[in-house]
DNA sequence: AGCAAGACTTAGAACTGCATAC
DNA sequence: GTATGCAGTTCTAAGTCTTGCT
């Protein structure tokens, strides 16, 4: 066991004038403003310009009030209306521009609070001028320009640039009849997707599903609860549904239990034989590529493409067409790294060398997810290699088991890290250790242990790491390739996927995020043994790496996208998943699922907000807590909430949120302050309807601080209540809502003639917005303070040579040499001229290096990455490029070109949401 | 209804490698 | 050639939500 017990050490690594729908249409995000937030465990800067924010509609019925507003209603409601008739655009009046470059920056305030302890933590206050400011929406804050009109760029116009883009290739071979033929078939309307605007597709514009007009429709019972049928599962996979429509149905059928149908087969292990040399004589050796049932694999080059720049990636993906429109009738069609695995030549049309149709995909959970699945299984970290460096314990040097050692050296190399020191983390590690030590063992106390000599063993081979040439690192990575490839795939009806996590989690010391109980305990060893793979019935059980172990079971379910799972050694009741990637057609039309759902919600918005103002005042004390937790979620972009155990760390979501996470600031403003996931804080006053604020107050009457706001509340009251506003409906889709529709408006508004690189800023700008929105944060990175301290030490030695300038400048103006530099030579005699000139030049150069300091400042603690993956449709994204000429690839890294193929063929006129009337 | 199990998405930190500055 | 900064990638923790069981 010692000796193969551990893999490498764990590297630091109102109701008021509410009743107009049409008002409701436009996410009504709460903008933040300052707060001087306080320090918390985690105590991260926050944005709070976007923190102190006003519950503003941000679409304007002229006539109506803002439901959500308070003074000033006016302007935030002729705000809004332009969200859902993109005629007008909300009001500018109350924002400010500033800078050039973020047109967007000023109309917030920025309070940082350093979690790293760098630079400053201003607080800034708002001023009442301000104040009147959060009466607006935040996209009425955003700069937007009432007369500006939101662009309906004309599809001819786009439409022939995006035909440039189109490309006919030549199809995959092996192409079954009936692929050919839905490929032939699906040609016409693909391309014409490009052109036309009522084209459908992956992205219409038209309003998404009839019943979505229906408001409030209790659509609860539309996916009734049929029994499944026996034996779908595992035994004889249904068709794969080869329309939503079909899926949907099915949707509501209950999952069949993991362990019945499945019916898991323990597997022989013994042999690795076994594995490869199934009846079928298939083979998913790394050597051989992955074959798809008895389909010919085609020969894929680009299984490497990762060492091929992207463009030519992509050009040669597109011409090998790899197009999940090729794939059988099975109806997969979202496909990005997807290798069809196909032999017969043909023809397609792509609207975009990136993308990938989108129709006919299986959805639903419980439903059948696949037909057939090959892969390998997963790869173990290697055993623990013994290094033999001794620990010091009162100041002698001890012997210790490699297993001791292993964990010794997980703990020494933490040393940087903030963990090292905290008590829990040590409590919890030395209780762990403690136990692999033994009973009698000399080491008595943490305390008196002395783990430099590991850590400086550690820092060697670091730098030794470091030293390597370029040479020898290309032939390690090389090495660590040759190994992985073949588990690196799988093959998904036919269609070669990349796995996301095919590597097991090392061994290590938990890093549990803010104050977590369970920081520094030792994450076991994971074993074959514990590991429970899924796979395909016909296809051959993957080989158990290391010889003479086995797996745990092996599962044929079908109704689940994993492929293999362990039990998480911190928390064994919970499980720890083997996914494909985020490129994979599975992953790629759940997507795509999840961004239509609210769209859909966009059709019910505004009775759902007429419903909950009309409860703020509910008799009803769980409707009145529903409603006001439904307002805040749809507002602030909270998230449910659910319920934790006293093993995880304390943080909370709206459901959750304790009396002392909200201060009422009279007349009608909370102040929230709480550690949500990740235990990021969040800090944020915001002006709410009067009833809401009194709502709130009634509901923390009599409780102390620590009780729950919502004592009627939980996720699954909320969210049953949803759903009866809206088939699906959960708490989560709000959020996916108001980013995706802030960020569409942001963009339409805001988006100017010009090159690409400003377009690029608002695209960031737009980002950034978002971001903040779903208090998305980073911590700051190490090296800001040092970076803004650089750059202020430039901008003071410019400011100095502006000053010598202009001496000499006086001087040159009176016949007179310039004075001597500061560094003793005697400088270059210019003229007058010339000398203003360069005065003028240097002012510039301060300037620039004045802005690049504020937004480095501005971004410093917003982390754009995550609504880009996460939360924005990126058909809104591609689409705007399409629409102004910016190139995709620079919004979209390799990654999210892959992830989003899908999105890729939108239409460019596609929004994402239109009014119903549109 | 409440709880637990299970499956999946969302999240920030750590790590890696490349471009650029010096 | 080396240092630095950043974007991209990997890792895995921490959420959400559904379903099934009692």
């Amino acid at each position: 066991m010692a000796t193969e017990a551990f893999v490498k050490p764990v590297v630091p690594n109102g109701h008021d004038g509410y009743e107009d729908e049409d008002e409701d249409d436009i996410p009504l995000v709460f903008k933040r403003t300052s707060n001087t937030a306080s320090t918390t465990n985690r105590s991260r800067p926050i944005d709070n310009a976007m923190r102190n924010s006003v519950i503003g509609s941000t679409k304007s019925p002229p006539p109506m009030r803002s439901p959500l507003t308070s003074p000033n209603r006016s302007a935030s409601s002729s705000a809004r209306s332009s969200m859902m008739k993109p005629t007008t655009l909300p009001s500018s009046s109350s924002v400010q521009r500033s800078t050039v470059k973020s047109p967007l920056r000023d109309d917030r305030s920025v309070v940082a609070k350093e979690r790293n302890g760098l630079g400053k933590a201003p607080s800034v206050s708002k001023s009442d001028d301000e104040d009147s400011e959060d009466d607006k929406p935040l996209s009425a804050r955003l700069k937007m320009d009432s007369k500006e009109v939101i662009k309906q760029p004309s599809s001819s116009g786009r439409g022939s640039t995006q035909q440039a883009v189109q490309k006919s290739n030549t199809r995959p071979q092996g192409l079954s009849d009936n692929t050919k033929k839905k490929v032939l078939d699906e040609r016409a309307p693909m391309s014409s997707t490009v052109q036309t605007k009522t084209s459908v597709g992956t992205s219409s514009s038209k309003p998404v599903h009839n019943e979505q007009k229906r408001p409030l429709v209790n659509n609860i019972n539309q996916n009734g609860l049929k029994p499944k049928t026996e034996g779908v599962s595992s035994q004889a996979p249904a068709k794969r549904p080869l329309e939503k429509g079909s899926s949907s149905n099915q949707s509501s059928v209950k999952r069949p239990k993991l362990s019945e149908p499945a019916r898991p087969v323990k597997v022989e292990q013994g042999s690795h034989n076994a594995a490869t040399q199934d009846a079928k004589g298939k083979n998913l050796d790394a050597s051989k590529p992955l074959r798809a049932n008895q389909a010919t694999v085609k020969e894929d080059n680009s299984d490497d493409d990762d060492h091929v720049p992207i463009a030519s990636r992509i050009k040669s993906d597109s011409s090998n067409n790899k197009s999940s429109s090729a794939k059988p009738s099975s109806s997969k069609t979202i496909a990005s790294s997807s290798r069809i695995i196909a032999k017969k030549p043909n023809k397609w049309v792509k609207d975009s060398k990136y993308s990938k149709s989108s129709k006919s995909l299986p959805s639903g959970d419980g439903q059948t997810k696949w037909k057939t699945l090959e892969h390998n299984g997963v790869i173990f970290p290697p055993p623990y290699k013994r290094h033999g460096v001794k620990i010091l314990y009162q100041g002698k040097p001890v012997d210790l088991t490699p297993e001791q050692e292993e964990v010794a050296t997980m703990f020494a190399v933490m040393r940087e890290t903030e963990y090292y020191n905290k008590p829990k983390f040590r409590e919890n590690f030395w209780n762990d250790w403690r136990r692999l030590l033994g009973k009698n063992h000399m080491i008595k106390n943490l305390d008196d242990c002395d783990f430099t000599p590991i850590y400086e063993w550690y820092m060697q081979e670091k730098e030794t790491k470091k030293l390597m040439t370029a040479e020898e690192k290309r032939i390690l990575k090389e090495e660590k390739l040759k190994q992985e490839e073949k588990y690196m795939w799988a093959v998904l009806d036919g269609v070669r996927e990349r796995i996301g996590n095919f590597r097991v989690e090392p061994p290590g010391l938990f890093r549990g995020r803010g104050e977590h109980p369970k920081m520094g305990k030792l994450k076991k060893r994971i074993r074959p043994c514990d590991i429970t793979i899924n796979i395909g019935k016909e296809a051959p059980v993957p080989e158990c790496p290391i010889p003479g172990e086995r797996w745990k079971e092996v599962k044929h379910d079908n109704t689940v996208t994993w492929l293999a799972f362990w039990n998480d050694p911190i928390n064994p009741k919970e499980f720890k998943y083997v996914f494909l990637a985020a490129s994979s057609s599975l992953k790629g039309q759940s997507d795509k699922e999840k961004y239509e759902k609210a769209r859909k919600l966009h059709n019910y918005i505004g009775s759902i907000r007429a419903a909950y103002t009309k409860d703020f005042n509910n008799k009803d004390v769980t409707k009145r807590q529903i409603a006001v937790a439904t307002y805040l979620i749809d507002k602030l972009a909270l998230r449910a909430g659910n319920e934790k155990d006293d093993d995880e760390a304390d943080t909370v979501g709206c459901c959750t949120l304790k009396v002392g996470n909200v201060e009422c600031i009279p007349p009608n403003k909370l102040k929230f302050d709480f550690l949500g996931k990740d235990s990021i804080q969040y800090v944020n006053t915001v002006e709410v309807e009067p009833l809401v604020y009194k709502a709130i107050g009634q509901f923390q009457a009599g409780k102390s601080k620590t009780d729950d706001l919502f004592d009627e509340l939980d996720t699954s009251k909320l969210n049953a209540h949803l759903k009866e506003l809206m088939a699906g409906l959960t708490a989560k889709v709000f959020r996916t809502y108001n980013a995706s529709i802030t960020l569409d408006l942001m963009l339409s508004k805001e988006t100017r003639d010009g090159d690409v690189p400003e377009k690029v800023v608002v695209y960031q700008q737009a980002n950034k917005e978002v971001a903040i929105i779903c208090n998305h944060q980073r911590t700051v990175s190490k090296s800001h303070g040092a970076q803004v301290e650089k750059l202020a030490v430039k901008i003071e030695e410019l400011r100095e040579q502006i000053k010598e300038l202009n001496i000499d400048l006086d001087r040159a103006k009176k016949g007179r040499t310039p004075l001597m530099g500061s560094d003793g030579k005697r400088k270059r005699n210019l003229t007058p001229e010339a000398l203003e000139k360069k005065i003028m030049q240097t002012q510039g150069k301060i300037e620039k290096m004045e802005r690049d300091m504020q937004t480095k400042e501005d971004m410093k603690t917003v982390a754009l990455g995550t609504s880009k993956i996460n939360y924005m449709d990126p058909r809104i994204t591609v689409a705007w490029c399409k629409r102004h000429d910016v190139p995709i690839e620079k919004i979209f890294n390799k990654s999210l070109l892959a992830k989003f193929a899908w999105a890729m063929d939108v239409d460019p006129e596609f929004r994402f949401c239109l009014s119903n009337d549109e």
